[in-house]
DNA sequence: CGCGGCATTGAGGCACATCAAACTCTGTGG
DNA sequence: CCACAGAGTTTGATGTGCCTCAATGCCGCG
């Protein structure tokens, strides 16, 4: 019922139950198929051209530059995510998304999404959903940074990105593949690389995590819950709400 | 043609040029007016009415607890925003909200939203661009936190506050009613509020912006733009984008 | 074999936190 | 009308988490 289609679709369902005609739409999104090569941004600040893309696979990220030089990552994106729905709605894209790895995403222009709209209404619905889902990460971000120290905001980003990643099959309790580089890290979550690497360390010495050679193995994943006050609740990942 | 219909339908306005049946239906949603005194919280995480708000007069923040007893506050409502869509959406709320004075709004449940959404379809559109724009000031808000120093951080704040206001008329470039304690700001801005005193007067004593007795004045509206590097492209104000 | 990107470690400094205390208001009751 | 309490603001002193600068090590790749 869900493998056969795309991890969007298999995301959507996890809040509203879809018909095969709300399916059929939602794989006619996918009929723009693009790759990316890593490393050069596939939607940048101020940008016109008001269109948005479906990850099939690998990683992003999107992020905001600041006049200093400095940027801030807002997000990672994986499989099935959205790219840039803000870029579709707005006059301009309000922010850059950089792809870390090659990667297959399907563009969708926002006529396309409209029109969606207006055949399927619960269609808007759970694309309301998602967009819910992005912001309740984008919270618990702002939370890490603001009010949790570097130690255990590094235990709880990598958490996260776990349980996402485990949600889409890419990962496990045990760990899971993590293409990132301690720069990017400390773009991520509002550090210096020099301190992301001195956190990595002590994470590793307690034995709660490992973060090497491109692989997260949690040694402890229960005690880095407890270390990390890490609450799955606001993934909110429990079945379709609207039948 | 705007001035006799509800913040919350100029707001949507400003999105989607709405037809006098969708306005018609906005205004619907407005039946059940509720009454909140100052403190005692809207929402609260875990609870499980799913029920939302769009608030007519007053301020609230929206903000989450951590176990050790500190917290993170989010964001702050004005009049015209939606509280709490993630609530409506999710199983549980992910979040508190609390009045900060006296406050009036109309309670939404999600079941007439959905409703909404069947009968105007562009309504979810203009719903989903006002969550998208609030998701963009969290985005900005975290780029604040993370990579800006805590004066910047101050100044950047009070502008951005100060733009939405002017927004819904309650506000100029020469300062607005801010009812905040400096705890609140703290809060906010993941300082102390020992340290929000210090960055405060600063400020002040650069002549750029002060805050006191519940009132910010922009002594110096442009050099605190370009002091705190502030682009109000973020907030998408610039009349309606659907025709 | 050497170069460039990334990881690692050390030393020193600063922006912020924490603790502690006084000061200012505002409202309240005697 | 004054005494008092409580909430918020202000200021000082001291401590620390993280940054910056600088150097070295590691590895894949041309």
């Amino acid at each position: 019922m869900t493998t056969q289609h795309t991890p969007f679709a298999r995301k959507l369902g996890a809040f509203v139950a879809l018909s095969p005609e709300e399916l059929g739409l939602l794989d006619q999104l996918h009929s723009r198929r693009r790759t990316f090569p890593a490393l050069r941004d596939m939607v940048y600040e101020g940008q016109v051209e008001r269109s948005a893309y479906i990850l099939a696979s690998g990683r992003v990220c999107s992020y905001k530059l600041l006049p200093g030089g400095t940027r801030q990552i807002v997000d990672f994106q994986i499989p099935g995510d959205f790219l840039g729905l803000r870029s579709v709605l707005f006059r301009t894209a309000d922010h850059n998304i950089e792809p870390i790895t090659r990667v297959q995403a399907s563009e969708v222009q926002a006529q396309d999404l409209l029109d969606a709209f207006n055949t399927a209404p619960r269609l808007a619905a759970a694309v309301l959903w998602a967009a819910s889902r992005d912001e309740a990460m984008v919270v618990e971000h702002l939370v890490d940074i603001g009010r949790r120290d570097a130690k255990q905001r590094m235990g709880h980003f990598l958490l996260e990105l776990g349980a996402r990643l485990k949600l889409v099959g890419l990962g496990s309790s045990d760990g899971y593949n993590c293409p990132l580089t301690q720069y990017l890290l400390a773009d991520a979550l509002g550090l210096s690389a020099v301190h992301v690497n001195r956190v990595l360390r002590e994470l590793r010495e307690d034995g709660l995590v490992s973060f090497q050679q491109g692989k997260v193995i949690f040694s402890d994943f229960d005690g880095l819950v407890e270390f990390t006050e890490f609450d799955r609740h606001y993934l909110d990942h429990e079945g379709p709400l609207m039948k």
